[in-house]
Order: structure tokens, then C-alpha cells, then sequence
DNA sequence: AGCTTCAGTTCCTTAAGGGAACCCCGAGTG
DNA sequence: CACTCGGGGTTCCCTTAAGGAACTGAAGCT
């Protein structure tokens, strides 16, 4: 299969960042590095994910600044964690599992439930203005072209 | 190429909502549709992409119940538009936006700039808790196991 | 009747994912 | 010192999806 490199189509940061996260897997080893899962073969285990392609997904988010790969051991063994980078990618995950808990949850209800650490209360993310504070959501707001644009 | 299905995997909203955007292209039409492309000529046009999985993966998004197919003319014309899933969807696009324009941006600075209708001012969104709506990000909260889920 | 436009469909080539087998390295054990 | 074990990959082959260009079909226009 070819690829498509979709940063290349036009400035956007939305093309940008599938490069980085885009591929199938990235997420949902984002996700389970984030849940704890460091290890190669526990994400391989975990996820039932070709070897082959973990390893080429685990260079690639370490490249791009997402994961660190560290030695934990005096053997060569290796253990991922999230960079700051990576830790911020995790937003993105927050609000998949929020779209996905309201539309494709069914009556079984969300597989998993956040607790937040501030007000101690079961409770899910929503998006607000960073400046206003109010409801900030796709239908509220107008696209304009910023210093980054190329057309 | 083979694909795994997500889904199958465990009871994840994240691995679901893959199932439904996670595919090449996706969140890219996704984004064009919500900016006003919302024909097959159109997106072809701006994305670059094979007519081929043009037509698949608007199948797909239609099929998921993420875009409506609607004829605009007598003759067979016809225009995406998102459904309210859909449009919820795009909550989605404006963090991974969020997190391109910090990481991925540069000097030349975001391609484009969002205006929040509420306050009139140019912002970006920021995660916050439904419950008491302090910030809220990955390393605010706990993940407990929520009735839906399998293990 | 012929031309044009939109919205796909068909067909071939190329490259990426799946999966199983294999390999290398250092530690621990007898 | 040889032997085994386990983590972390690498190699190989097969299948299937993406790229890309050419083709089709259904109106409406001239």
C-alpha cells in the first residue's frame, strides 16, 4: 500500500498531527502506554499487534518526540513513556472516548469511567473557550486564516 | 493489506471510534465537509485523494451515520453534509488541531485560527470537567472500569 | 445528436499490515 | 563453562488496501 504524507497536502495542523498519531495502532498504544502498558511485549500481548508493525510504530512515535525509550534494566530492555509531547496527545483520547461512550456505547454503557482528581467525581471532558471559559464546540465558532497559512 | 478491526479487540471507545474515523483520509474529509466542501468533485479536488477511496470512505462515514448523502439537483448530484454525530465529531478534530498548532506549527505559527461566537475573541479550546469544570487532562484523573466493560 | 459535468467504477501496480519463525543479548543456574 | 530463559526485536512470505489513470452513466445544455 501506498501513503499518502498528509502534512505534505497543505498547511493544517489536523494533517500534521496524522502524521504523528495517524497510523493504525498509534492511538491505541498511545492509549495503553498511558494505562500503563511500557513494555514491548506487554503492548504486543495486550494489543495482539504484529511485531513487525509495533516496533515500526513505536520508532516512529519515539522519533516524533511522543514516546522516550528508556532502559530499565542493566539487560537490554527497554521500557516507553509518554513525553510531555505525548502526555498532551492523550487530550485527543480523552474526547475519542467521550465521542465514542455517547455514540457507540449501546446500553452496556462506557467500558471505562474517569475520576477526576480536583472535585473527586466520576465525569467526562467538554470542551470551553481558553479565553472565555463558555461552551466551546464546532458550531460555535468561525474558521479564519492564521500566520501559518499557505492559501 | 489486512486490517484488524478495532473493536473486536476489547471494549474500548477509543478502538471503536477508530472503527468509525480511524481509516486514512477520514478525518481529513471530516474536516473539509465541516469547512464547506461538501461534494464528491470538491473533496477530490482539495484532498488529492483516489476517487476510489473517496467513494469508500464516504460510504463508510455515511454508513456510520457521520455524514447524510443528500441530492441538491434534479439530475444525480449529491452533497455530504455532517449529522449531529458527526458534527460531534469535530470536537475531536479542533483538540488535535489544538495540540498540531502547539507541536507541530512552528515559527510560521497555526494555519488557522478559530473565532469563539460567545465572546467574539480569537481562542482555542481547553478541556475541562463537565462536573465542576476545572481543567481537566491526562494526568488529572483516574480510570476505573465502567459498567460496560469486558475485563 | 453531441458535448459537458458530476459522481462514481474498474483495473492494474505498489506497498503496508498479519503472522509465524528466527535471532541476539545478558542473567541466572548447575 | 555450557545451558537455558525471557525481553526485544528482525526476517520472510502472503494478503490486501491505497494510488492513479482510464472508463462509465445519467441528466441537462446547445
Amino acid at each position: 500500500m501506498q501513503r499518502t504524507n498528509f502534512s505534505e497536502l497543505a498547511a493544517c495542523s489536523i494533517a500534521r498531527t496524522l502524521d504523528v498519531i495517524g497510523e493504525p495502532w498509534s492511538p491505541l498504544i498511545l492509549r495503553d502506554v498511558w494505562a500503563g502498558f511500557s513494555r514491548f511485549e506487554q503492548l504486543q500481548a495486550d494489543l495482539g499487534i504484529s511485531r513487525k508493525v509495533l516496533t515500526e510504530r513505536l520508532n516512529h512515535l519515539v522519533e516524533e518526540g511522543v514516546l522516550e525509550r528508556r532502559p530499565y534494566d542493566r539487560r537490554p530492555r527497554y521500557e516507553y513513556v509518554l513525553t510531555e509531547k505525548g502526555t498532551e496527545l492523550v487530550d485527543m483520547l480523552m474526547v475519542m472516548t467521550r465521542w465514542g461512550d455517547k455514540w457507540l456505547a449501546g446500553k452496556a454503557g462506557p467500558p471505562v469511567l474517569y475520576r477526576h482528581h480536583a472535585c473527586g467525581e466520576i465525569s467526562s471532558v467538554d470542551l470551553r473557550c481558553a479565553h472565555c471559559g463558555e461552551s466551546m464546540h464546532a458550531n460555535d465558532v468561525d474558521v479564519l486564516a492564521g500566520p501559518g497559512a499557505t492559501r
